[in-house]
DNA sequence: TTCTTTTTGATAGTAACTACCTTTTTAGAG
DNA sequence: CTCTAAAAAGGTAGTTACTATCAAAAAGAA
């Protein structure tokens, strides 16, 4: 209990080295993931370059995949597409989201985000885990499509298309994994333009 | 190189015995997941009601997931989507392939697929896996969904469709993980029901 | 049988995670 | 400033999935 006033404001002292501990970690396994690749890179390596023991580690990720899941995109995705104006359908609410949210942010986190982006859709075991993420966090994706629509939030045809949005998506995004083109998504343009199509293929019916 | 004819027919009778602990293996780990729980299951155990070493598992399975993704049903599915008559679109040639294929299927065969099925949706490093599956396999499905549009096999819109399909599915398969209803599909008619429903709602358009 | 190849088993090792306990650090009270 | 309680960090030991490697056994061909 002591105070009960600092439970307001989140911005104590320890706060801030935590967050700041979380974001070393976070940049180290990025960095190793980039330069030895996932699979080569250990935990205790992780540990190391951040000046921190293994065990400290799993205290901050509950997994080696969070590490790389551990996202501050989505949510502020999520969020943008909740602020559109009731006057738009969900699909093209989420359009305008996808464009503002890359438009607002500088060039270097869009860099960290693509490259983030890169491999999570190259490593396997990463692809599956977001996916899986993104599964738990249907339901309220959902619900929202169907609030938009006038509907109840757990109608059949809201869900569907809040599945086709996403499978279309997730199609647009794992472009040609057999073999062909990886490149193309080099800028944020070219990503956003790609995710907005996707989209736009929905809205003509 | 040693007899030229046997390549053709692959019914040695040490090819049997191959095929006979495969499928001991896969039954006596179905079992113990439904007993026991998938992450409270060992490989040892799995290899111990199935009598073999646990160097043998690894032989016949990659991962301990593989076990149960190991599919007999899927291929089925797409060969029966394929020779579907040229005339139908692809959603519905789709939607006839799923009722097929599981009106060709004994009760105990629906019932072991419904259990696995089950199993798969149930834990999420399963769903994870299953995904990441079929989105390996999705090229060669967006390929065929083209070719039935008369289309390029790297046709974008085809590509989209194919995309949808998928995500729509899905959403249909992953009833509110959340908490609610989780069941419902206790009979393949019901399965088959709510899929059929799910592909519906992209032919109105 | 005998030779060859395939299949199996056993052993040792890596690395992700878990459980648990001890030490250090930090924030606030007196 | 000091003392105390709580929070954070470190350390240890163990489990389990998975890999690599080699030796033993079984099956087929000659």
């Amino acid at each position: 209990m002591s105070t009960s006033r600092d439970e307001a404001r989140p911005t104590g002292l320890r706060e801030r080295k935590k967050a700041k501990t979380l974001a070393t970690i976070q940049r180290h396994a990025m960095r190793l993931f980039a330069e030895q690749g996932y699979a080569q890179t250990t935990i205790e390596q992780i540990a190391e370059a951040a000046e921190i023991s293994p065990s400290t580690f799993y205290r901050y990720f509950p997994t080696k995949e969070q590490t790389v899941l551990y996202d501050s995109v989505d949510p502020e995705l999520f969020a943008a597409f909740l602020a559109q104006p009731a006057e738009l359908g969900p699909v093209a609410a989420f359009r305008t989201a996808i464009a503002g949210v890359y438009r607002g942010m500088s060039d270097a986190e869009v860099d960290t985000e693509l490259g983030r982006q890169r491999l999570v859709l190259t490593v396997p075991e990463l692809r599956g885990a977001l996916i899986d993420g993104a599964i738990r966090d249907f339901d309220v994706f959902a619900g929202v499509v169907a609030t938009r629509m006038g509907r109840e939030p757990a109608d059949f045809a809201a869900r569907m298309l809040a599945g086709a949005m996403f499978g279309v998506l997730v199609a647009a995004l794992v472009p040609h994994l057999g073999q062909l083109e990886q490149a193309k998504i080099d800028d944020a343009d070219a990503l956003i333009q790609r995710l907005d199509e996707a989209l736009a293929t929905l809205e003509d019916r």
